[in-house]
DNA sequence: TTGAAAGCGCTAACAC
DNA sequence: GTGTTAGCGCTTTCAA
């Protein structure tokens, strides 16, 4: 194994110059720098991590804390996974893959023995149980979700509520005067999960805004449950003429309900998804719709980190809510003329 | 941060037995033990890591290399990270995630700083860039998959050949006489592709075995070539009675040809598949199949790895053949009396 | 069965 | 702009 002092001995300099080449921390004459860069190169030094992480406290590592036994968004994990692991390359940082199996206990023994410099932590439920623990640690980290109390974290996800208005937006825009959020189901909401609630306020907001007839309706699991809400819908608002569903699993059964209620997508419904875009793409109609962004909220989590470990936890806010970009498909059109709302 | 030293006051020993009391390596009479035991704990003592691994030149961590951008088989792959962790855990070792993309410089960089003391390694291609690189390695490593030369390598993947044969086992018994293998395009025949290959073999040689007409048949990509490849196998095989589909993206398309062909599964044509029991369940008829043994490839592996760590590389078999295991379900069927085949 | 002490390879004062 | 050197916290001889 070559080290530091070979290094050194090769370009006539010191051990500690060497380190201050690598690491940029001091300034070096060009020429010595050049003789050192060359000798790194021709010897094919690489610093021992370990002896590194121990005179300098640093790993240049950092944990992804993943669920990896959910069966569901997969595509949007790995996604996000990846982009974490690039972005973390881009600061010349490796990252450790740690399951959420392991709880507390997983994010005790990575901080503990210094494995990592800071975490990315997926999957933040409302009342998680590893904020207390993330609070207390001093090392810092980046939660992709927002918990029921967020102060003091620093916290990353998509805009709930600027994507509920971008949806009504699009559909206002296309003329639609009578709209209702398909959300998640009932329990959800009484739950006052972050997500749901941010995302039906956007869309209450911007439907007033709008001056347009909105309703949101929460929807249970189930194809049976599907059929029934869109009956029960249809009926109540016969002016309906466009929807925005926030509730993946239930996409497909919606769609399947409203096409045997006679209603034709986009012709006589128009209809915007909140889903991944393969979910979208596939559906009986391509969907227009909003995605988690995963590879921007990876790279954004990852720079967050970074600028906490540089600049301190001050120098990063507190919430970082990414923009929706809503993707037009074939499942909105304008509205038809025959299709007039009733009277609200 | 509390270090050994800590500890070692703490139980009134020296370093050296506390040290010992972790790994083990010399005995300790009993009450010692229990001291020292009983302080890590109230202290709340865990190793650094950095110090650790430069003492011993051992880190305690192992590199997963995968792919993060296919978009395919993502299931199997998250399934297999998923095992590959938990094993790991289960050898006190940690898993640094390092992606495909970063090819030979990524298996140089995570092994000559010592960040990691073995690597797995997915996706192993026939002709593998890093496998020289594996090789040159003082490292060890376990691949999954074969590449073209394993020899010296340790590999491990499902047995391919025992696949092809299961397959024709389970339709022979079930008294088909006239079977076919819809395997992958021409052109991973004509590469000599190791699994494309075996998966032949093996069905080709039960099916002498049984007395079974058989032939193999590649399937180009699309849906027009799965069109076309059914109607001339139904015409030159008018005794056809079942087949086995080792094509992931043609399952579909070859099931509507036959459909439309005018041949029912499982009452015309029994259907094996080599695929993820996720797709053979969500196929129009869910599909008797084979897959890929994912969990069992991961957990295998860490231990291959293991074993290889702590025993020397003799001591693992260069090649490890999982033995497949058919699932029924409602696309096998006993063969009719009356779709007798044609004579050969 | 236990302790003392010499490193492991690097970084970061401190000195010049 | 560069060199000297004292650790970082642990493991592992060597010695008892």
């Amino acid at each position: 194994m070559v080290k530091i002092t070979d290094v050194a001995r090769h370009a006539g300099v010191s051990p500690s110059t060497v380190s201050y080449v690598l690491s940029g921390k001091r300034s070096i004459s060009a020429e010595t720098r050049q003789r050192v860069e060359q000798s790194i190169r021709t010897l094919g030094y690489r610093p021992h991590a370990g002896a590194r992480a121990l005179a300098s406290s640093r790993s240049n590592v950092l944990a992804l804390v993943m669920p990896l036994r959910s069966g569901i968004h997969l595509p949007v994990q790995m996604q996000f996974a990846a982009s974490v692991v690039t972005a973390a390359r881009t600061y010349d940082h490796d990252v450790l893959l740690v399951t959420q199996e392991e709880g507390e206990d997983g994010l005790r023994r990575v901080t503990d023995s210094a494995l990592v410099d800071g975490l990315v932590v997926m999957d933040i439920q409302m009342q998680d149980a590893r904020i207390p623990l993330l609070r207390s640690l001093h090392l810092p980290s980046v939660l992709i979700g927002f918990p029921a109390e967020a102060a003091g974290l620093t916290c990353i996800d998509l805009d709930f509520t600027a994507t509920g208005e971008a949806c009504v937006d699009h559909l206002a825009q296309l003329g639609h005067r009578c709209v209702a959020l398909l959300g998640s189901p009932p329990e959800v909401y009484a739950r006052g999960t972050g997500f749901a609630r941010r995302t039906a306020a956007g869309f209450t907001s911007a439907a007033r805004r709008h001056g347009i007839n909105a309703t949101v309706v929460p929807v249970a699991p189930g194809r049976a449950a599907a059929q029934e809400t869109v009956e029960r819908l249809l009926h109540r608002y016969p002016g309906l003429s466009a929807v925005v569903v926030h509730n993946e699993p239930a996409l497909g059964p919606l769609l399947e309900a409203f096409q045997r209620a006679g209603m034709r997508v986009p012709e006589d419904l128009s209809v915007v998804a909140l889903c991944p875009d393969e979910l979208a793409e596939n559906a009986v109609v391509p969907v227009s719709s909003i995605a988690i962004p995963a590879a921007e909220v990876g790279e954004r989590s990852v720079e967050l980190l970074m600028s906490k470990l540089a600049r301190g936890p001050e120098s990063v806010p507190d919430a970082t809510l990414l923009p929706p970009r809503l993707t037009p498909r074939a499942s909105t059109a304008p509205r038809r003329p025959d299709s007039l709302p009733t009277a609200s």
